[in-house]
DNA sequence: AATTATTACTTGCATAATGCAAGTGAAATG
DNA sequence: CATTTCACTTGCATTATGCAAGTAATAATT
């Protein structure tokens, strides 16, 4: 693979990216409180490798300086076609994962995927 | 995501579920000489842990008793459009990997994953 | 038939990555 | 101005990984 594709291959950086995505997860709270067992340092590590490769980026937060705010950059949510499949692939083979969502994916991939990146894009325009 | 995708979700799995797909890799020796930096310790547990998560199957090589024939199941070659999408997002933003390969699958994803299927299911056959 | 080589591992040990609890500094809240 | 919140950092124990060496089973060579 390279580099950018071994930084997915962690248990914890798939998973920040897609809850950005598909959930809108911002914050270093937000993930803190959903992910049991992710360790703090652990988390910052991440997100910061993250950045690194500029699969995200940071800001303050205007509304309140403590806060900073992640968000995919392009190259980021130009990972939304492989998070689709993957959770279709999960899907099919055991989950029974969020199924309004996998219903979603399966009736029109296109569709959904244009969807993820319009909301992205309006976030961007925000920012 | 679930346990599936977890077991994606470390350094050597999705190398060697790739290997398998696009390269035709099939036993424990040929991921050990490509592998750099693989510790044989780490090659045999990921080989069992996805034997167990019915990724892929192993059967003793007819030709060969020292070997073991390591092939993806179907839930294994489910993976294709998830690797494609990885393949695919890393030449974008970075590699420069195989560009021949990349070329194909950019022209027609269809037909690009139709041919994956249709080699997996000749190897199916012969077994 | 006996020796050597190959294959797919396992074992032991050192190093690196991770988890957990506690602490820090800056900004907000009461 | 004391307390809380937020995004971390630090120290330490546990787990995972890398490396070198060893093993059992089969195959090839002499």
């Amino acid at each position: 693979m390279n580099a950018s594709v071994e930084m997915l291959g962690d248990r914890w950086s798939l998973l920040i990216i897609r809850d950005m995505m598909l959930r809108g997860f911002r914050t270093y709270k937000e993930f803190m409180e959903c992910y049991e067992g992710i360790a703090t340092n652990i988390l910052a590590d991440r997100l910061q490798k993250l950045v690194g490769f500029g699969i995200i980026e940071s800001k303050p937060d205007p509304e309140d300086g403590r806060k900073l705010i992640y968000r995919l950059t392009r190259k980021g949510i130009d990972l939304a076609p492989v998070l689709t499949e993957m959770v279709l692939w999960a899907a099919a083979h055991e989950d029974t994962g969020n199924q309004a969502l996998v219903q979603l994916m399966r009736q029109d991939k296109r569709k959904f995927m244009a969807e993820v990146r319009q909301r992205w894009a309006e976030g961007q325009s925000q920012a």
